[in-house]
DNA sequence: GTCTATAGGGTGATAGAC
DNA sequence: GTCTATCACCCTATAGAC
């Protein structure tokens, strides 16, 4: 849970980004929002000028929530190998979608729109984003060369890293209800999974 | 493509698939489809009766495309061994993906509805489905006890398939505006996936 | 079957009192 | 800052002519 805030401003926004990150900007209603607010349809208006603007606060809030913690967890462990750089972002991105769900169908979704093409240079996170990526890309391109590594395209590494941390919860809703497995099995599995994840990365890469 | 069909109902369904599979339910108007269709919004309603009724009709296809393909390809090769019949549900799927990129987004987007939830006994794909998932269950259960496969949970072995096959693609844009890559550079990698994911799968869970 | 016109209801946004 | 009341628009659905 995010931090508690109690003014009106505060209690808008927790409201818009429970609605908007459940339920997407065209399928969330402003009364709703209000609603579950506890304040008047006219004060959103008021503190946020519109709907629009509102969703673009949470989406930028959602971008920082899914992005920081990647780049605090890199960042604040300088000192640490590669390897353990991986593990321990695994394990920290898997409890902050154990605490998100929503958050990776949210962000395939706002991904899909043109306005978050556009939205490249004004936001701080992406551009370091980028930066890591290509540091990321570097590092793994060093570790193919120097034959730690299989021979095979950064991104097939990006992108298995990704999907089995992240598809994982953007699927948990079809997880469910077909497997009929509970949500302390799911919070189970995905908690296994912060160990097992790491082994299958070098099952797959390492030479 | 799906196969022309110049009826009215025909083109309805057509433009309503378009529409829906790629932007869903709340964001597509009725409007927007009778103007794809080339016709009459009147025409809409005559022979769907509702917007409601008409997304089912494409939910159902959508649903039977996504799953069809592989109930097909298992069911059609029953001579190969179960390692062959891997390869080639993913030469297979990919290739489908590739067809038709929005519908992973699309799919895991109808599974957070509630209607989806219910919508189990009356669909008999999703029957279908549900006896090859237990049998595929089965099977890798008998692996692991036989020693052939890692002890590990049925449902990571599953997960981390269907992740490496959709998530690209139900990540395509992300990937697309963050990594700069081209349609082409992204249809080339999913192509080479193709053969890698196979091996991946084996370097994860053989023993 | 296909069209035009319009009903009927919901939605985002604002005016204006307090 | 906060509320009530309401506007203006958009959307789905249908009535009714052809």
């Amino acid at each position: 849970m995010a931090k508690m805030d109690i003014s009106t401003e505060g209690k808008i926004k927790a409201a818009a980004k429970k609605l908007f990150t459940k339920n997407g900007f065209e399928a969330t209603r402003t009364r709703d929002i209000a609603e579950e607010a506890g304040i008047n349809l006219a004060l959103l208006n008021y503190y946020f000028r519109s709907k629009q603007k509102l969703f673009e606060v949470v989406m930028r809030e959602n971008v920082t929530l899914f992005l920081g913690s990647i780049l605090e967890t890199i960042n604040k462990n300088q000192h640490l190998t590669f390897d353990e750089k991986i593990e321990l972002l695994i394990d920290q991105y898997i409890d902050m979608l154990l605490a998100n769900p929503d958050l990776p169908f949210f962000i395939l979704s706002i991904s899909r729109t043109e306005e978050f093409k556009k939205d490249d240079s004004d936001n701080p996170i992406l551009q370091s984003m980028k930066l890591m990526r290509a540091s990321f890309m570097q590092t793994i391109l060093a570790d193919i060369q120097s034959g730690k590594l299989k021979p095979v395209h950064p991104l097939h590494i990006i992108s298995n890293l990704m999907s089995m941390i992240v598809f994982p919860f953007a699927a948990s809703a079809l997880l469910k209800t077909r497997t009929g497995i509970s949500d302390e099995e799911f919070e189970k599995l995905m908690l296994e999974r912060k160990k097992l994840i790491p082994v299958w990365i070098k099952a797959m890469f390492d030479n």
